[in-house]
DNA sequence: GTCTATATGCGGATAGAC
DNA sequence: GTCTATCCGCATATAGAC
């Protein structure tokens, strides 16, 4: 046969997930994925429309990703506990994967959370909060924990800081937040 | 005269500040810049070594520029006052000149803050957040309390939020980060 | 000091052969 | 379903005329 069927969709995501982590979002064409697969960029289009609709399979792919890490490392039924394992597991993925990670967080995209990988992410992460301020729906309460734990893994890659690094800081942030949770309850 | 001088750096900079504010980062190239003036792009050469001199020194602006809308703000004596107002003029700006203040912070600068500029701006921060909690060099604090300002700025930008938006959250973090640090004075 | 012309490279996307 | 060929656009940067 002069041309079998060589992609399918998931083997197309696989290859733009590896690009991503090795080269960044700069990295990320159709040109190379095509590239890693031995095919020709052209192929590509039988199974994603354009470019945006593959960038948003990676997106949903790293929220995927994000979720089952955070579901791995929370493990305590201490609310505290779990919290404290939710944030450690998030920052060591932001440091694992960092280009995975911040492809999905900068891009601009409406509405990145109303895909449900977004809102399973979300849902997972005012669960941990909303059992360490008794509030099940502290949307105030995660919005802050979200801000911070993203803020410091930008500061963190920033390289602002020197080898001594950021770390009291995040234990600065943590504790303020987690003891101001304790305290509404 | 033929050829008279048309342009300088001072200039130069300021069309790719105005590029940057109004179309993005990924609208600054030397073409973009050098029509706004009216000239072509090779003339920039005659001022600016190459693309990166002229992005480090928009970043240089965007810092120059935090720091004096900060010090503006920032008026009162008592310290939690003064901090608050700092925090209200940071997210004020990020919110005025959103391409600007995220083309500085995103930037993949190693050293970004050993420039002078950073430096001050850092500087600054610190001194805001020492005042508070009694330490004139609480650098886990001041690492906190950016971390918390850039990611809330970077979740309000993504439009993650409802319309109700994540106002409450910024609440949350920051009488979090302002109770703590007032305990440990 | 500014210009034209050009080298060189990247990218997305489409038409049409096989 | 994959390919070749191509269109089109974008970019940085340099050489050399004026």
């Amino acid at each position: 046969m002069p041309h079998p069927k060589r992609l399918d969709p998931a083997a197309i995501l696989d290859a733009a997930l590896e690009i991503v982590e090795e080269q960044g979002s700069a990295g990320l064409s159709l040109r190379a994925v095509a590239a890693r697969l031995d095919v020709k960029a052209p192929s590509l289009y039988n199974y994603f429309p354009d470019k945006a609709a593959l960038e948003g399979a990676v997106i949903a792919a790293s929220h995927r990703l994000m979720l089952e890490t955070l579901r791995r490392h929370t493990r305590a039924d201490d609310p505290e506990t779990a919290f404290r394992q939710t944030a450690e597991a998030y920052l060591k993925l932001a440091r694992k994967r960092p280009a995975l990670y911040f492809f999905a967080m900068n891009h601009q995209t409406p509405g990145a959370d109303s895909s449900p990988e977004g809102k399973l992410l979300w849902n997972f992460l005012l669960a941990r909060v909303g059992a360490l301020s008794g509030n099940p729906d502290d949307t105030d309460g995660a919005v802050a924990v979200w801000a911070f734990l993203h803020g410091f893994a930008v500061l963190e890659r920033s390289g602002r800081f020197g080898k001594s690094g950021p770390k009291g800081g995040l234990a600065r942030g943590l504790d303020a937040l987690i003891s101001q949770s304790l305290r509404l309850n």
